[in-house]
RNA sequence: GGAGAGAUGGCAGAGUGGCCGAAUGCGGUUGUCUUGAAAACAACUGAGCCGAAAGGUUCCGGGGGUUCGAAUCCCUCUCUCUCCGCCA
């Protein structure tokens, strides 16, 4: 959620912003229902008062006597006024928050403007792309891949988009797991392995509701929903809760499978590991004051950008522009690997500043300087994806002899210095 | 899955129908005292919503009900604990 008071005290500003992104949002509307529904709670206030005024006098009198008979008279009327008055303001409220929580957050000013895709903007640019890679081919071409990444007994199992993993290539995963957790640690993030199914409240903290329903799995016994990133538990691991200030800014990292039904849009250049159903992600947490989130945002693109340029793998970071950021997002990097064999950029971390947006949500906050609460801000990045770094690393470093060398970093998590099979 | 017990402020813990946002203790903040600290003493010390403010109002796990009136009685859901069963 956005600020109220912004939204009533600056309904321009707040409505040139929202333009900026591409969601439709009915400011008016919602401003309409917070002024009927704060009529409606002033109306059931005074109510109210007028009862528990009523029921002191009550209190205080002789309970056999002809003035408390009266009372109860009296008060049987104002209760049921009292009652009328608060059902409807309920009702009013509920109306009104449900309308607010479409809002989505403002895009921050320094966020280029854009309609689309298009317009992103690429800030800088790591590694030789351009290079010439002899021997590549796209992953999925490689003659060994279906042997190591079954997907035809993924089908079986449960559905398109689940793959096995197979003897090297499950050691590969958990090796490139292990690294980008270890990574995360030397640059300060506590780890912790959360939960990953999630209730309803969580996922609406973190705006995945009802904005994005139908891209999660759900149990629909339970009302639960598997993550489609570690984000949503590890974020409400503060839910609720006032945070010291002193031990902010709180950084975290988790490892987890993550789930995505990737409704209407699968496509023939979605082949191989470049989406998946079910994919494996370390991702990175941050909580920050009001004033520091966005120095935190370019700290927490740096730590990622370190992770792959260990890996040596070319990237270039993207600054998604108005109109390509998300629904909870005011501020979004994308980072992308270069695949040399599809000859693509594929998108491996999303780094974002959602300012109070998912705290005030969450409710997460903590006490400034002057004692007063304040809304804290959240960030997040992945750091990594697995499936498509994976992809990439294939396709970069294929050799002539078709095997793939293992990178340096990752050969003491492997203990071997090439996988596959000679062809 | 079965049986029972419970859920009150940062924590502990009173309160079984009206004057209870809630005793008391601990903790915390500030002040007095002190060279400083401790101790002692005193005051203050939850959050949400409405309001420019004064102030009002809500919140005793969630929801519903009974009643003129509910922290208190009833129903229900969730969670916690104990015992039994099952089990990685």
């Amino acid at each position: 959620m956005i600020d109220i008071k912004l939204l009533r005290e600056h309904t321009d500003f707040v409505r040139v912003a929202i333009d900026k992104k591409k969601f439709k949002t009915d400011i008016d509307a919602v401003l309409e229902l917070d002024v009927a529904r704060r009529a409606k709670i002033t109306d059931a206030e005074k109510a109210r008062a007028a009862q528990k005024a009523t029921n002191i006098e009550m209190a205080n009198l002789d309970k056999g006597s002809p003035e408390f008979q009266i009372k109860i008279k009296q008060m049987k009327a104002i209760a049921e006024k009292a009652k009328e008055l608060e059902a409807s303001a309920k009702d009013a409220d509920e109306a009104f928050q449900e309308a607010f929580l479409s809002i989505p957050n403002l895009p921050d000013r320094s966020v280029p403007e854009g309609k689309g895709e298009e317009d992103n903007v690429v800030v800088s640019t790591w590694g030789d792309a351009d290079a010439n890679f002899p021997h590549t081919l796209p992953h999925f071409e490689i003659p060994w891949f279906e042997s190591r990444v079954d997907f035809a007994r993924g089908v079986k199992a449960t559905g398109a988009g689940f793959p096995f993993y197979v003897g090297e290539m499950s050691r590969f995963v958990r090796a490139l797991i292990n690294f980008f957790l270890e990574e995360a640690r030397q640059n300060g993030y506590q780890e912790v392995l959360p939960p990953i199914l999630v209730n309803g409240q969580s996922a609406t903290a973190t705006g995945q509701l009802p904005d994005k329903e139908g891209q999660m799995y759900v149990d629909e016994n339970e009302g639960l929903y598997l993550i489609p990133t570690a984000e949503v538990p590890v974020t409400n691991f503060y839910r609720d809760e006032v945070i010291e200030a002193n031990e902010m800014p709180i950084y975290r990292c988790a490892y987890t499978p993550c789930f995505r039904r990737e409704a209407g849009s699968w496509g023939a250049h979605v082949r191989g590991l470049n989406r998946l159903h079910q994919f494996d992600k370390v991702e990175l947490v941050k909580w920050t004051d009001a004033e520091s989130s966005m120095k935190e945002l370019d700290n927490l693109r740096m730590d990622v950008e370190s992770t792959l340029q260990k890996l040596n793998l070319p990237y270039r970071v993207l600054c998604m522009c108005t109109g390509d950021i998300g629904f909870p997002h005011a501020k979004q990097y994308d980072l992308e690997v270069f695949a040399a064999g599809q000859k693509r950029w594929l998108e491996v971390s999303s780094c974002s500043n959602f300012t109070d947006f998912q705290a005030r949500r969450a409710g997460i906050r903590y006490r400034g300087l002057d004692g007063k609460l304040v809304t804290a801000h959240t960030l997040n990045g992945s750091g990594l994806a697995v499936p498509r770094v994976l992809a990439s690393i294939l396709e970069n470093n294929l050799q002539k002899d078709g095997r793939v060398k293992v990178p340096e970093c990752l050969q003491h998590w492997m203990n071997q210095e090439f996988i596959g099979e000679p062809s």
